[in-house]
DNA sequence: CTTTAGGGGTAGGGTTGG
DNA sequence: TCCAACCCTACCCCTAAA
């Protein structure tokens, strides 16, 4: 279908040439193209794998060619080109002399190529880049090589015909590129460029990289420095969604493996990865002592913690010595809770609980460090707990009573996992404030056999965080664990369900009721929300979590559980307590507390009975929780007492 | 699926496995998991969570796990994880120790360490900005070692092939400037923006009790003393504006809507509010006494205004008194005027005022948490008060009777739970502050029996915290305990359902009621605020909550709970308040507590009756209560009056 | 010290083109 | 129809002036 283009030859381009381009492609796009094209290693040009893995969001490489030949030697730009065009044959694309165009004012051309050469000089794949670079300055003056610009031509002619000479300022070629490209203010038009261009993989490539680098979230930074394309803070946003949700359908496989095809910018990332990774070794001794300095001083790192954002919840931590850091560390944990939804991972929580105590983000970051190096010593670990320890320990547990055990005694952890019914629930973390530690149990309570007796795993459960502040919680949790005897008993009959975030109602058919309950404690501080979520679930009727994990077991499930357990129950509640963790973020959401609740099922139970302390522990361990929660614990209570 | 890494402890890491390693991951995914590890607080690591979280673009945990031991300890990276392969247990993944490899390259390692030792040390993600430097660093010019080369296999190839020789500065530089760069802020480091961290529930609610607790306005003093989390004054304060500003959403709205019922649910919610709002007053005055002085002065009150909003310029009345008991009804009533402006739910208040009475605030808090907790001992309340205080101490139950038992008495209570239908309620968390702990219990009353006595736990309940601030909630505790006694006996008949933050109606299928009460606590602190939130509830039909976890309970209930309250307001008080534990997060929205009012199932059973103080306390506990909250408190109050 | 305005960032809903 | 790419609106959080 279409024709040939047209050359024009040495022609100059004007500045309706320029126009019309930049109503077609953003300026971003028209430098992408000529970066490149620029790095080609080879004379002749494969278009359609460049196309493959432009940057430029042109998708089709007859139009790429285009483009190209209109650039470089001034042929027309096609109105319309077929679907399925395919490049034209080029014989000589590259070999055409061009020279320079004096029609473009010598700064812009001037600007132009420093941008084209900062992208080639830097190699960096990214291209498009350019704005970052703009900001370069100085440094930038590189220069290039002629036989680059040569080739470069195109706009070059633009600019290549500034770039030739020698050098080119660098700084003014940046600002200026960028204001070509964004406004276009050359040209001027501006007019509608809202085409919708999908991302390339290069972008994504660059997006990702630069989310590595600078953490979700902080799209304005990765604007400013690391993402070429022309593509705001939202789109990067919502770009990033969209490649998070398919990585994860993919990875299965595992994700990373595929590896068939890295961009270069991976290879690049890969080798400066092998040499981090090496180091890893060296740092640690290193590290040490590095870490030793600036890690705490970082330590806010906040940063980090910033990936576990969510997490976090309580401020807790921070009590302390806070000045560290604290943080981060939970929000992971929080996550984990909202990934609740796969009840299985729990488990691995719950060594966690057990373990997780310890940890302080300052030794985390040491040990992290050290991890990377693959140090790792008890001592550290040691020192990490207590710094830790605040933080979080989240823990999720699904299938509910495996995850108390586990807790509880510390050791043992079967885990089950799994189990027919299910049943996760959850459970969380608990961010403990720093020093503080926290223990909160939810306790679940299956239908109908319930122990009856419980006994407090207290023991087992309790961790002894001691500071003072921490005192507090501490005595909560004991209560707890006290009370949890108590709850532990229910029994439950209900069915409860749990449904995760999502929403599920039941309410129809709701049958009886059952029960569950936990009882969770929630260490002073933080500790507390996050219980709410555990539980859950009873639904006698419905209850639906939307936000956030909500667990569901099925009735028997958790029964089932805690039949085993009964005795134990208190763990459970101590489970819960975890739960807690939940928390964070969104988790607070819900409610999770509420589905708690499913407390209710404890209601039926009824025949707990309880003891003031204890039950007042719980109440406070409850406290927390979610509504349903709280109902629970009461009816938990109730039995107990 | 996979089979257990085998480990490799001490080994060295050899250039074949980075070259391994490299094929599959990017160095940015492995710098990215190294950084994400070495953030986690705790030692114990949810591989689940850090996976949702990962910049990795590794999906699945275990195979997140995998990479994170095989750069740790040397185990082997499996060729294939099954799908749904969940992380292996872990115990001791930060136990082993590990040696420094020799094998690397002195300066490859270096680099790599400098390379980690700035992401660590950086921490921050982000941040960064500021890549202008990026290329900065001397110490990018890295050499690579010819290991390196051999890492990076064929798609290096290119640029392995060209780095090869001698090194090759720029691509590495060029990548670590990036990566490392940007955090590397380390040197340049900008300030990078903190990651925006939502509010927890949990620090929702410590916010709430503070600002009950200390007035609003006073953010210094509350960082100082009550609040745990890591927030600045001007985060409080604007927290704080959107706290208020959502309570009175919910209020409204919510009661509005529904029109009769809901009233209902706000009376509940009222009332606890009223009670809440009573106690401030006495705490102001405890709080002066403590204080000295201020309570007026600081208006806490202006806090509670808050919550009230609209009304209540009253709050003053707080003033005086105080210290104790007292008053609290006075305050309430005015606002309760105010709040007035829901008819109906003064109604409630009626019943609720008669009992209500008692307490005075500080007693009610801690009475409220007592009571909640069921706690208890004195001691231990006292204990709790100190600790908690702060915390937040909310819990809230459902099922009702049951709870409520417990607490009361400690032993007796009644509750029995109930039930028929069960029902969940919940309940909550706390969160606690640092030191504080918290304890709040919701006491169940199901439906009909009722335990009937309740006493006083009193003895146990009061407390005598003495600390000045925490006394307050100290108070509060106590006196619920004492109310405890006698909300326990809710008996609830109704049915209630809860449905977390989806929406579920239940409305259809109701069965009978069931109740649930619960009688929350709050520690001090917080708790007030939440119960709001849980009248709303109550619809009979069906109640969604839609943000958070919403509770419902037939129309039934809610009326049926109003009825008995009438007697034992206190109860309801009780439970208003746990419904307090509501609150936090969204919730506060409502729900919970709007559950919790269901208990008003309790109010069927009426039979309660309060001891002065308790209800009192009941109050004080409400004191945070949200608007509805309020007005049930107040109705309470006036009945006791 | 507190409050307020502005810069971002995220979530969610709606629209539209492929 | 589904999805991706926008757009747009709320809302929230953080920071920095007021």
């Amino acid at each position: 279908m279409v024709e040939m283009p047209k050359m024009r030859k040495k022609g100059t381009i004007s500045e309706e040439d320029v126009s019309a381009l930049l109503q077609r492609y953003t300026p971003t796009a028209v430098l992408a193209l000529l970066q490149e094209v620029a790095q080609l290693p080879d004379v002749k040009i494969d278009w359609n794998a460049l196309v493959n893995k432009t940057s430029t969001g042109i998708s089709n490489a007859r139009e790429y060619q285009m483009l190209w030949r209109h650039l470089a030697y001034g042929h027309a730009l096609l109105e319309k080109l077929e679907d399925g065009a395919q490049p034209l044959d080029d014989d000589s694309d590259l070999e055409y002399d061009l020279e320079a165009f004096p029609s473009i004012s010598t700064e812009a051309s001037a600007e132009a190529t420093a941008c084209v050469k900062v992208l080639i000089a830097s190699s960096l794949p990214s291209d498009s880049s350019l704005p970052n670079i703009s900001m370069v300055e100085a440094p930038l003056t590189i220069n290039i090589p002629c036989g680059q610009s040569s080739r470069a031509p195109s706009e070059n002619s633009r600019l290549s015909g500034s770039m030739q000479g020698t050098n080119i300022t660098i700084p003014v070629s940046v600002q200026k590129s960028e204001g070509f490209d964004a406004n276009g203010s050359t040209s001027g038009s501006l007019p509608a460029r809202k085409k919708r261009k999908p991302w390339s993989e290069a972008e994504d490539d660059e997006l990702i990289a630069a989310v590595q680098k600078c953490g979700e979230g902080n799209w304005a930074n990765i604007l400013k420095g690391d993402f070429k394309g022309d593509r705001s803070a939202s789109q990067l946003s919502q770009r990033w969604t969209i490649i998070r949700k398919k990585r994860k359908n993919l990875n299965v496989g595992g994700a990373s493996s595929n590896g068939s095809q890295l961009s270069e910018a991976q290879l690049a990332a890969r080798h400066a990865m092998s040499l981090a990774l090496d180091m890893p070794v060296k740092n640690l001794t290193t590290s040490s002592s590095i870490a030793g300095t600036n890690p705490n001083a970082t330590s806010s790192n906040s940063a980090f913690p910033a990936t576990p954002a969510e997490a976090l919840p309580a401020g807790t931590n921070i009590s302390q010595a806070q000045q560290l850091s604290q943080q981060g560390p939970v929000s992971t944990l929080s996550r984990m809770g909202s990934l609740g939804s796969a009840p299985k991972s729990r488990v691995t929580s719950k060594k966690t609980s057990a373990k997780s105590t310890f940890s302080s983000q300052s030794t985390l970051k040491e040990t992290a460090v050290a991890v990377g190096a693959r140090i790792a010593t008890p001592s550290t670990a040691a020192s990490l707990l207590k710094d830790a320890r605040s933080r979080n320990a989240v823990h999720i547990m699904p299938g509910g009573s495996t995850l108390i055990k586990s807790s509880a005694s510390g050791g043992a952890n079967p885990l089950p996992a799994n189990h027919l019914g299910a049943h996760p629930n959850v459970h969380y973390k608990c961010a403990g404030p720093p020093t503080t530690s926290l223990s909160t149990y939810p306790a679940v309570a299956p239908s109908v056999s319930r122990t009856g007796s419980a006994k407090p795993a207290a023991p087992g459960v309790q961790l002894a965080p001691s500071p003072s502040a921490t005192s507090v919680n501490m005595s909560s949790e004991q209560t707890n664990a006290a009370t949890s005897s108590l709850a532990v008993e229910y029994p439950a009959k209900q069915e409860t369900k749990t449904s995760e975030e999502t929403k599920v109602p039941i309410s129809g058919n709701v049958p009886k009721a059952k029960v569950l309950e936990d009882q969770a404690c929630v260490s002073s501080n933080t500790a507390s929300e996050q219980v709410q979520e555990d539980q859950a679930t009873l639904s006698n009727t419905e209850v639906v979590l939307k936000n956030q994990k909500a667990m569901v077991s099925d009735a028997k499930c958790s029964l089932k559980t805690e039949t085993a357990e009964n005795d134990e129950a208190t763990i459970i509640s101590g489970e819960v307590a975890e739960s807690q963790n939940v928390n964070d973020n969104k988790i607070m959401d819900f409610p999770v507390t509420g589905e708690c609740e499913n407390q209710s099922a404890a209601n039926e139970n009824s025949g707990n009975q309880n003891t003031n302390e204890k039950q007042t522990d719980l109440p406070n361990t409850a406290t927390d929780c979610g509504e349903k929660s709280d109902e629970v614990l009461y009816k938990a209570t109730a039995g107990e007492i």
